[in-house]
DNA sequence: ATCGCACGGGTACGACGTACGGCGCGATAC
DNA sequence: GTATCGCGCCGTACGTCGTACCCGTGCGAT
């Protein structure tokens, strides 16, 4: 650093203390999650993260080991933002489609979330959590003794949840990217979307897109949903 | 380019007519889908598969936009690999488990698929044959009569899909980095999955482990499969 | 007060996606 | 036949990334 190159007086001081900023993974992973909200994962750089922090890049290797696990830890963080509580009062139904629409509430909040899910094997304490939610919800029930079964029909549940979330927030994406216009979607989305469907090579694609109601979201996902809730009663009643 | 810094004889040849390697969408998909499959998606790159094709970076623009683009059309290929033909004599049930187990077969045999899977929008012809095949499975069944219906079963079918396929591929592939051990992954991997396991936070997630036969991954997706089938049919019938 | 060592983190490297603009080629005008 | 023009291809170069490496700093032992 400038060895000898000026006279004391115009050099500048030694960098006051470096950077007295306190670091934690918890800052850490709170700045990381603000980047990922404002503008996707793909903001998220361990060099951004640090400078949101007043810190060089290399600090942040004292608290993460590679960037993915900091990810890692972003997808707990979001896990722990879901509560695993359970309504009181309600069944092994009722107590899964909680967990499911609130892990679909924090999937619309952190959209980037979606983009990580199922990705890698979570198993952060509160993804932990999280699992043991799902699984008590129905090992516990009347007739649900077989720990295969259990773990047949959280798998299952689960499956469904990270497939259909996944879904929504690309369709999201997508409809965002065509304008903000409202629910143009299926016939704006693409004057290419239209022209393929009238080649007459998907017939019944294009009858079902123009014969459905298009429902919300939220009436899709629960839709779904409660079919394979209707799967696991199948199972369990037999 | 050495405007006239050397004289003639030591100056190279000019370019020897470039790369006359032929380009094509389709020889830049296989290039993009052998280092895919050989090292990852990671391992994709703009200037490798350009490389591999004896051609400078750019190149590749006159045939796509964007890498995404490339992804897109990688995606698009492994679609077009799985069969949409219906087994003969098949009910809607057969029919979507064929594709199912087709989808699955070639998400094991293009892991970067099940990365991808879900992701965006697929809206290539070979996808759009794909959901053309799903949707006539149900549409045509008697008493599937409804749009709304059948878009719902497909829906929830793929969704179901999609997430036991990237949960599949992120288990191989945490396996496989435990050393390629058999089947000890449950409690080789990680010391930590025991020790978390044994703190007492999760009883029924221990116990289920502890308990559960661990059926083999495509005992697994079928079970998950036929759980959702059912509940497919239990909509239809009613 | 001096020395030695450990290690925290700044500097720098190789690779990435792609903006940009200059070179070379074909078409056009004489 | 030759000179000029314009376009479009793609090589060069930029900004950014994750992180290896290693130097300088500060602390503990002497």
């Amino acid at each position: 650093m400038a060895r000898e190159e000026t006279v004391v007086w115009e050099r500048p001081e030694p960098p006051r203390r470096a950077a007295p900023s306190e670091l934690s993974r918890e800052r850490i992973v709170a700045a990381a999650l603000a980047l990922a909200d404002a503008d996707g994962l793909a903001a998220v750089s361990l060099r951004k993260v640090a400078a949101e922090l007043d810190a060089g890049p290399m600090r942040l290797y004292r608290y993460v080991a590679t960037k993915d696990e900091l990810l890692d830890l972003m997808i707990d963080a979001v896990y722990g933002e879901i509560s695993t509580r359970r309504p009181p009062g309600a069944d092994w139904r009722a107590a899964l489609r909680a967990l499911a629409t609130r892990t679909r509430r924090a999937a619309l909040h952190h959209e980037w979330f979606a983009d990580l899910l199922g990705g890698r094997t979570h198993l952060g304490p509160n993804a932990l959590a999280h699992g043991e939610a799902t699984l008590s919800a129905v090992y516990g029930a009347p007739g649900f003794g077989d720990a295969d079964a259990a773990q047949e029909a959280a798998g299952a549940l689960n499956a469904y949840v990270v497939g259909a979330l996944r879904r929504e927030v690309a369709e999201r994406r997508a409809e965002r990217a065509t304008g903000l216009d409202k629910h143009a979607w299926q016939r704006a989305a693409g004057p290419y979307l239209t022209r393929a469907l009238s080649t007459g090579r998907y017939p019944t694609l294009s009858t079902v897109v123009h014969d459905a109601a298009h429902p919300s979201p939220e009436a899709i996902f629960t839709a779904g949903l409660d079919l394979v809730l209707d799967g696991v009663a199948a199972r369990h009643s037999a």
